[in-house]
DNA sequence: ATCCCTCGTGTAATCGATTCCACGAGGAGG
DNA sequence: CCTCCTCGTGGAATCGATTACACGAGGGAT
């Protein structure tokens, strides 16, 4: 592969010049810019990133670390990430946790040896050592979606309290009172806040969330469809299962299913986190939707601003309810569809 | 940052010592071991990545384009590969090209002047001319997926010929005769080889496939949803309407639902790629699986081997119908579900 | 005509690793 | 006791870029 030198040689001038051309530096003739750029085309030169990152100390890549790949909502994450860094000038690495924590940890350290300006993190734990390390050495970072109390990190991130209380509300309208949570680990900000929210929201309609309603779950659909089984083997069983997010509440519908019950007539359920697919499913599902689009530009423009010397904002969006089917349905509403 | 210069200092030692240890070359005495590891640990040494693959000329990581990370089959790949990348020591950067050559090429483009070791491709279109470049001038290659023709690169990918055979007889069984197919982009090996499958399937139970029951998507919902909605107008509509890809289905069941039709009873809809969802969606839809997580990790190995100078091979796996209710049920049958 | 700037260019140092080569110490063999 | 290896080590070149510094040419002001 043809480097510089090759460049300079074909273009009789010497490196120093191909580099200005390259980056370009005002002070080139213009003869000189001509022929450094007939000679990058004749020979198709790129510049290696590598040695330039070497040199410059700056990569012009972002890391982004999410729990899992698989959901949905993280892929969507990723993705508007990913755009919205391009627009900036940047790279997106995506390393992929799988809610494991020593996955989350190995990611950190190989993002962090290939010298990334920057990290965007939705941590699956209270926090592995690699990432508080990261944090505390001062790479500049970014949490999305979760975060971890006491580290000196902006969050971006979305706020279900409003929502989860408008769904409470909606269930509690449709005549349910026996409300349970499939949730997610109690060492992510998901997992407690939204137990929280839920419990909040139910207390204002002097409703209880006895321990047995509450599942603990890890976010991925086994756990959801385990969790679900507990709950309908309950001598009594609630009427409504809250997911905590959408793969638990993909496991949850299995559950129902393979013992032959339907939702919503036997049992009501909902999830947090909204998918193009729950309009289709039977019945379409009741979700609390994030905006999960602008919540990744946000975060990526918090941690670009870091990385350029701004301060970094941080962020939280609301989140907001969509009634569909699956809690049951009112003789006659208005009921929204995505 | 700590570099070697200051484990070499604090240590003692020099340079070239440190480095010996840190790649555990032979030559080195116990002594000078244990104090270069003390000073790693004292400095929280860790390699800078970049300047390694700088001297070594490698840097064990490989690069996945794929057509649109929103797509679960593609998600799931990246996943798979990940994987087994990361069990043979290398790291993944995943470029999304969003089904546009144009975002294909500027990602073969960003990975190629990163120097990344290897690279895994399933392309747009036709081929983007860096990508062309790419296999021409030897960088290490492998579709997956999908290929283009002519081009001296390994290939992974599924064949759905005998799925779909099996697809039509099941359609055939069921009564339906006038089957229509949404179509993939002709550019790419997929979106034409499922249209000529189904073509031939239809054949051998002597049925025609019309030009007006062969619609133009692009493998996103959008597309499905319009063509859906073409056929639905046809004076004379399918009785079945098979998507090529996950996507396009949803796409086509929207279309399906906003008219107040239902599937199987008003028309039946089946899919090329499986996904968890279609075991829930109303109704569970009949599709094709592929063997995602074989393919992502044969594609890996062949990379590899190519990489690392052994033969790489390429690869095809048989796809499999699922057939669940969407096109419609016999009184007594065994049907499976994933 | 002299001085001083500005402009375009090249030389060389540098980033952080790896690795070839040279060198000295010590042991084995004659 | 001398020679020859082997072993552990350090010096320095190298990968491919960027950039500080030096330098010569040419133009404007005095």
């Amino acid at each position: 592969m043809a480097s510089i030198k090759d460049v300079a040689a074909e273009a009789g001038v010497s490196v120093a010049t191909v580099s200005r051309v390259l980056n370009d530096h005002p002070s080139v003739s213009a003869e000189a810019r001509t022929r450094v750029m007939a000679a990058v085309q004749n020979l198709g030169y790129r510049p290696n990133a590598v040695a330039r990152s070497l040199r410059t100390d700056q990569t012009r890549t972002l890391g982004l670390v999410i729990s899992d790949v698989l959901n949905p909502y993280f892929t969507e994450l990723a993705r508007s990430v990913e755009e919205e860094a391009r627009a900036l000038g940047y790279s997106v690495i995506i390393g992929n946790a799988d809610e494991r924590p020593d996955l989350q940890d190995h990611h950190v350290r190989t993002l962090l040896d290939r010298r990334i300006d920057g990290l965007l993190v939705s941590p699956t734990d209270g926090g592995s050592p690699g990432m508080l390390d990261a944090a505390r050495t001062g790479t500049p970072m970014v949490f999305v979606d979760r975060w971890i109390a006491g580290v000196e990190v902006p969050v971006v991130r979305a706020d279900g309290r409003s929502a989860v209380r408008d769904l409470v509300a909606h269930l509690h309208a449709l005549g349910h009172r026996r409300l349970a949570i499939i949730a997610g680990p109690a060492a992510t900000t998901t997992g407690s806040e939204r137990v929280h929210a839920f419990r909040e929201a139910l207390a204002e309609h002097g409703l209880p969330l006895p321990d047995a309603y509450i599942g603990q779950g890890d976010f991925q659909a086994e756990s959801g469809r385990r969790v679900t089984e507990g709950f309908l083997d309950l001598p009594e069983p609630p009427e409504v299962v809250f997911a905590a997010d959408n793969l638990m509440a993909l496991g949850a519908l299995d559950a129902v299913r393979a013992r032959g019950m339907r939702v919503p007539e036997d049992i009501a359920l909902a999830a947090f986190d909204d998918i193009p697919w729950f309009v289709h499913t039977d019945p379409p599902i009741t979700a609390i939707a994030q905006p999960t689009g602008d919540l990744g530009r946000a975060a990526v423009r918090a941690l670009v601003d870091r990385i350029e010397g701004r301060p970094p904002q941080s962020v939280t969006l609301p989140a907001r309810l969509v009634v569909r089917r699956s809690c049951g349905e009112f003789p006659a509403t208005n009921r929204s569809e995505s």
